[in-house]
Parts: C-alpha cells; sequence; structure tokens
DNA sequence: CATGATATCGATACCGGTATCGATACCAAA
DNA sequence: TTTGGTATCGATACCGGTATCGATATCATG
C-alpha cells in the first residue's frame, strides 16, 4: 500500500538494481566515465571523480561483480580447496585466509573434498570456472587431471601445507616428512626407543604419510621399527586416539612412545592414560601433530609439531594479492615454514 | 617456444577458452539449442540433446557460471556468513552445509565477520551483490542496517543457530535462553546450589549471553543467584577456561558447580580440575554447551547440551534448494531443534 | 485440403559491466 | 598560426550466457 499503488499501470518501474547507467545518468557522465571514476582507473577529471562518487553514494549504488568479472575476465573470488572443515587446522586456514583477505576486496569459495581425489578434481574444475582470482589447494598431491587442469590455468594457483613434491605455481607450507623425522629426533633423544604409531586414513591424508615416513626413516637411521602401528579407517577424532591407544597398550605394554598422527588423536591417548593411571610422559610419552592451542592445556605434557596455520592461509592470500596486482614483482614461489617440535 | 612461435602473425588463435558458441558449431546448431540442451531446458530434439551432449564432451565444454549468473539473474552461489571459522561449532556447520549441497551444483562463499557488526553489514551487503542463490548467516541480531538489507531482498535467508527473536525470513536452529535455562534444571536436579559461571565475549556473542540470560531466570526461579560470573574478553579457548576458572574457583573454593558458555571453556576447567587434584564431577559439575565430540573422551565427565550443528548446516541449504526450485512447495519457515542435556 | 495445435529451432535483445579507440579540448612549442 | 602532446570523455563492441518471441515443420482433426 505504499505510494507505488498510484502506479498500477505503470509500465517502467521494475529498476530492481541500481546500475552504473543509473550512476552515470545521476552524475551527469556516460557510463564509461562513471565507470572509471568508481574504479579509481584514470582519465577522469576531478570534478567529475567526485561527481560520480557522490551519485553513486546517493542512489546507494553497489555494483555487480558478476557483470564487471564477466567483462574484465578475472573475479575477485579465490577459490579454496581443503579437504575438510571439521578439522580445526583447515578451520584455522580458512581462518587465515578470511583475515588476509579483510580489505582486498576478495572474497574466499571454498571447497571440500573430504579426501577424495575425484571430488577434487570436480570442486577445482568449478572453482576455475569461475575465472577466480587465485586458487588456493591443499597438498601438492593432485590427480594427474586435477593437476593439469591447474598446470594450464592462468589463474595464480597456491598449495598449502605440504613442500614435499613439485608445486605447480606457488607453494606455502612447510615439509610433512622432516617434521615427522624430527619429531622422531626428538623422541630419540628422550630415551625413548619402544615406539608405536597411531594415525587415521593414510591412504587419503598423504600428509600424515608423508609424516609417517619421515619418522620411520629417521627411525630406522637408529637402528630401531616401530613396534605397533594401528591404523584405523574411521575418522580423527578424539575419541578414536582413546581407542586406539587402550588398543596398542594392551597389545603391547611395554611401548614407552607413540606417535599419532595429529594432536586430536593424541589428545584421546593422554585421556586415556588418565583414566587408566598411565603416567604420561615418564611411562609413556605421547607425541601429536598441528600444536593445537588445547594441548597446552592439557593436564599432562604430551609432544606436538607447531604449525602455522594461520599464517599459511595469510600468506597464500598475500601471493595471490602481489600476484594479481599489475606491477607484479616476481614473488617467492615456495615460502617454507619449520614446524616446531615442542615437548 | 611451443609450435605456436611460427603463427606470430595469426591473428585467430586467442581462443583461450572453449564457448557454448564453440559447443554450438561442433554440433551444427544454434547457440540457444546448446544452451538448452545443455540446461536440459526442453524445447530440444531428442537426436539435438545428443549431438550437443556429445559436442561438448568433445571439446571439453565447461560452462561460465558468471555469464550465466549474470544473464539468468541468479547465481548458484549461496553466501554462508559466520562469526568465526577457527570455533569448531561453525566449522562444522561449514561442513553440514557443504555436504548438502553436495550435488546440488551450489557452491559456498563464506565471510568471516569475527563478531563485529560493521563488518557482518559489510559482508552480507558484499554477498548480496553477487545475487546469490541464498544467503545463510548466524542469528538472529543482525544490525538494522544489515536487517534492511535482509528483507529488502528476493534472495531466501536462512538464519540460523538461534530460535529467540524474529527470524527475517527462515530460521533453522534452537532456543538458546531455553537451552540455558534446561541445563539450569539439570543441574539444580543434581543438587548443585553453588553455582558460576564463565564465558567470553557476552557482549559480542549474543547467544551464549541469551544462554546465560536463560540460565540466570531459572535460577532466580528457584531462588538462586550466580556465585561468580567470570566474564573475559579474550577469545574463547581451553586455555581460556583453564585460567578463568583456576581464578573462579581460587575466589570462591565453596563452588559445586560451574556453567560456561561452551565446551571448549568447560574442558580447559577440567583441565584445572584435574591438574589440582579437583574431583569432577563430585566436588564440581563442570556444565559446558555445544557437545563436541571430545567432551565424551575425557577422562572426567562433564555436563553439556549437545547441538546439531551439521544437521544445522545441512538443513539450511535444503531450505535454500527447496525455496530455488520452480515449483517450490511452501517450505517450513522455522525448523526447531533441541539441544540434548547430556550429563 | 484447410486449419489449428505442438514440437523444434534460431535471431535478437538483453544482463551490467569493461576494453578499446577515436573525438574533442586545451595548452605549449615551433 | 600551425603542430603535436596530453587530458578527458563517450560510442561501440564485446564478455558468455539466457529470455523472448516469431518462424518453420509436422501432424492430427474437421
Amino acid at each position: 500500500m505504499g505510494p507505488d499503488k498510484a502506479g498500477a499501470q505503470n509500465i517502467l518501474v521494475k529498476k530492481s538494481r541500481v546500475t552504473l547507467a543509473d550512476v552515470a545518468v545521476a552524475a551527469g557522465v556516460s557510463k564509461m566515465t562513471a565507470s572509471r571514476a568508481l574504479r579509481a582507473a584514470g582519465d577522469v577529471s576531478k570534478s567529475n571523480v567526485e561527481r560520480v562518487l557522490q551519485a553513486a553514494q546517493d542512489i546507494g549504488y553497489v555494483g555487480n561483480p558478476l557483470a564487471s568479472s564477466l567483462s574484465g575476465q578475472r573475479s575477485n573470488l579465490v577459490g579454496v580447496v581443503v579437504p575438510s572443515v571439521a578439522n580445526v587446522v583447515f578451520a584455522e586456514v580458512l581462518g587465515g585466509i578470511a583475515e588476509g583477505m579483510q580489505g582486498t576486496g576478495m572474497q574466499p569459495v571454498f571447497g571440500v573434498t573430504e579426501y577424495d581425489l575425484d571430488r577434487e578434481y570436480n570442486v577445482i574444475r568449478n572453482m576455475l570456472s569461475w575465472n577466480p582470482a587465485g586458487l588456493i589447494v591443499t597438498g601438492l598431491d593432485q590427480s594427474e587431471d586435477a593437476r593439469r587442469l591447474l598446470e594450464n590455468t592462468e589463474v595464480p594457483v597456491v598449495q598449502i601445507m605440504d613442500l614435499d613434491g613439485t608445486p605447480i605455481d606457488a607453494c606455502v607450507g612447510f615439509s610433512q616428512s622432516a617434521a615427522g623425522a624430527e619429531m622422531a629426533d626428538a623422541l630419540l633423544a628422550m630415551g625413548r626407543r619402544q615406539i608405536g604409531y597411531i594415525g587415521c586414513d593414510l591412504n587419503k591424508d598423504t600428509r600424515a604419510n608423508k609424516r609417517l615416513e619421515g619418522f620411520k626413516r629417521t627411525l630406522l637411521k637408529n637402528g630401531l621399527e616401530l613396534l605397533v602401528e594401528e591404523i584405523t579407517e574411521s575418522p580423527s577424532a578424539v575419541s578414536t586416539g582413546r581407542a586406539l591407544t587402550a588398543r596398542a597398550l594392551a597389545n603391547r605394554p611395554d611401548l614407552d612412545c607413540i606417535y599419532y598422527s595429529n594432536d586430536d588423536l593424541a589428545a584421546g591417548g593422554a585421556f586415556h592414560c588418565m583414566a587408566n593411571g598411565v603416567i604420561v610422559p615418564d611411562t609413556v610419552v605421547l607425541a601429536g601433530f598441528n600444536g593445537l592451542d588445547f594441548i597446552e592445556s592439557l593436564p599432562v605434557k604430551i609432544a606436538t609439531s607447531r604449525t602455522p596455520r594461520r599464517k599459511i592461509g595469510k600468506t597464500a592470500v598475500k601471493y595471490i594479492v602481489a600476484t594479481t596486482k599489475k606491477n607484479g614483482a616476481p614473488q617467492d614461489k615456495v615460502i617454507a615454514y619449520t614446524p616446531i617440535v615442542v615437548d
């Protein structure tokens, strides 16, 4: 029952969206001049810039990124491909990415692969179809098809969280196998020799697998082998870690150390020990991976490797932003961090 | 130095992207027919559908969602606005959303507000400019400006995780204040009377605040008040919970129960107690919120309210998908879940 | 055979921006 | 005064799809 009521038969009232043309009319210039002014693209007199900006402000112009991306051949979307969001680690990476994008005008689009290579391929393909400003994908081990896709695109691609392999374009992360090796060194330095391993989904989580390899390699170098290798397909969770630890310690009560594929599992191990009177770390040392915040609050001390997750996300964005800039100074293609072993 | 070298002056070799026109030519039909065939939009003979599909397959056509969204007035992007991704709860909601979108052709775009209303406004505004298929925003308490934006849009909007207030369009969640009240009831039923509260950022996290209100209301109904109310601005984390619990118990050693604004803080409380010989739950009952998976693996028992986070995400998507369908049967606008108190 | 309904198709006009290039104006140098 | 350069602007042609509507062909019916 607004004032529109009167115009029941006026034909030209859709006007659902304020467009650049409206701004141009309001400012008394052409669409092009308005476009240039709004983008600060130069070639516009100071007075007209002001006029256009004011007009846009007045009529509440927002701009249509779809149109602009279609025309400009590049969007301000950044595709982010992670294996899982339920995992805190990737959630924090996302957080870092979101933080890094703050103020850049870019928008993250995310896709979840659930550690499935086919799904990953589809997600990547789909994201590329958006002409994104960049792509951030987890890990270096994509399927051949996916890799080809990424190699042939003009879009800057940043692979994160890994360093062991050949990056397609840029790469921000750390060496997973080195991380595993370092942890092994640390545990050996603590005098541990009866060592077991507990992990999830190694066939899918190639990064955990690389850590395990590095870990075993170092053991071997010291004439040791894993006494137990409990590997499950159930999802990585604290409860899983607790259950597997119970099993492992039942089978091999002589273990004096357990390396887990991540902190969640290790925390589960800690809980099992606490609940069953196993002294940590005196009787058995537990070691995880990631350095999640809550680890240091646990009543018992467990070892872990602290990884710069937020920073990795932020850095990946920074690379894309820098590459997108016209005067793109050549960027470092490989940015390596080192996890810090904490015990 | 590829084979292109020879064609230094050939003019027509860009062809960077396979377009619908290419498919049309390859299939020997018009762009429109190709478009219709690929979208299964009808009005195309069976033989031509096959021809087009085959052609598209052969030349590797992918389709440009930008163009299609611009033309079709609606994209297949779904905006997701959450206060934080580092928080597992929202990470799991995102997981549910991603799961729900699996196979729908929709893509989630996410924005993080860090509990900042201005930021939220900007994120929402920005997302609306993409003509999204839908918007999923956390909570019912947006700023006035943001609310106006959401009310005036045609895009389906789903507010999640809360029920206490007036939804703009649809709403999937649970009553936070009722959840707080229920937990109070449960704790009182356990015979607890010396109750304290520990929480973070209540001025920003309105949902935690609602829980606290419901909690206090129930206490009051039973002639009780909180003995301690520790509220901090530091981020919600296990370590924060541990520190605040230490403080609270030092001030009021007579506490027999602590309600936390979430499970992370509560876990920190549990760790403090374990490390300091405070018996949980005999001496002091700890109660959190969310029902995170790891809670049940803790060596001590703590209470919590289990919330269907993944399901909420999934349901929100389902609403958007259903609304987007042409023959959109009228959907339930309010989908209420009930957290389950676990003790 | 005329007629109308139905199925199938394509030309054209957008969607809302941006790239490109030519036009115009103004000023300094020749 | 002529010439050349620079600053400023706008007409036009896209970007890659989709909506619309009219054209054509086919077929059952009167």
